[in-house]
DNA sequence: ATATCTGCCTGCTCGC
DNA sequence: TGCGAGCAGGCAGATA
């Protein structure tokens, strides 16, 4: 599933292929992901325009052109990737962007939950966003802050994009674990120490995860199609009845916020 | 306002 | 081997 590391890797892949590329047309056999326009529309709108840049907020990756924004959201089982062939043979493709040099950026989705983007700018499409949590104004205290009276469990938030952006599942079970919070721990609870153990964690969780160059868990695969490594170093996502890497008890797997939320039970007490 | 629930989607695994 | 059930889950939109 792609998450801030995912996303973050494959922003950085399609660096090169796509900055200073002009598209020039487009393909699509799935209407609905494409968002607001009609597909019609949407073509004539993007045709003739330039990526000038490409960045990455929370999970959205954004290319910035001429006039506005394209945006895309790869959900659960999105891939991006650019090929000198309009037909991969890759049979989940549902949109393509035809550029000036012969090359096509294939968005490719198994799910069809992708959503691509074409809006002046973020907001008119992913407003409310939280904090950029590895950005230099996401502080201690400003999780303190978003910490403070909220009753909800650590989890919850934690997945919640309005709380804190780019976090999924993954990296939640992740910070949670270095952090030896329980995931079900009311958020207004923590301690000064405990908020600057999840801040640490949480930074620490998803600097690791883009130094593996994101986790290959079922379907994300960098734009050069090979597999990320992060989760050759998972502490508890997907080991639940393994034994913990600290202590050796038991990883088990309940669920919170209607999530599969992997922990352990010595190193994350209940409270 | 905050918190929780439902629907969107389909590949994949598991049990029979 | 075939088949149905259940699972995976980010996020928008609805509901409590």
């Amino acid at each position: 599933m792609p998450e801030l590391p995912e996303v973050e890797t494959v922003v950085r892949g399609l660096r090169a292929p796509l900055v200073g590329r002009t598209i020039t047309g487009l393909w699509t056999d799935w209407p609905k992901a494409l968002r607001p326009h009609t597909p019609d529309d949407f073509a004539a709108l993007l045709t003739g325009q330039t990526v000038h840049a490409i960045t990455r907020r929370a999970k959205y990756i954004l290319c910035q052109l001429d006039d506005g924004l394209l945006a895309i959201h790869l959900k659960m089982t999105g891939r991006l990737y650019v090929s000198g062939a309009p037909e991969s043979g890759d049979r989940w493709v549902h949109v393509r962007f035809t550029l000036d040099n012969g090359q096509y950026l294939h968005f490719s989705d198994a799910r069809r939950f992708g959503r691509v983007y074409l809006a002046p700018t973020l907001d008119d499409f992913a407003p409310g966003l939280g904090p950029e949590p590895l950005e230099d104004d996401f502080t201690p205290a400003v999780l303190r802050d978003r910490l403070a009276r909220r009753q909800r469990a650590l989890k919850a938030l934690l997945l919640d994009q309005a709380f804190l952006a780019g976090v999924g599942n993954i990296y939640a079970d992740e910070a949670l674990f270095r952090a030896g919070l329980h995931p079900r721990r009311a958020a207004s609870t923590l301690t000064d120490d405990e908020t600057h153990r999840l801040y640490d964690s949480i930074r620490a969780a998803l600097r690791a995860g883009i130094d593996y160059e994101g986790a290959s868990v079922n379907w994300y695969r960098k734009p050069d199609g090979t597999a990320g490594k992060s989760q050759e170093h998972f502490f508890v996502y997907g080991r639940d009845g393994q034994p913990c890497a600290r202590c050796g008890q038991p990883i088990i797997k309940i669920r919170v916020a209607q999530r599969g939320t992997h922990y352990c039970p010595n190193c994350q007490p209940e409270r």
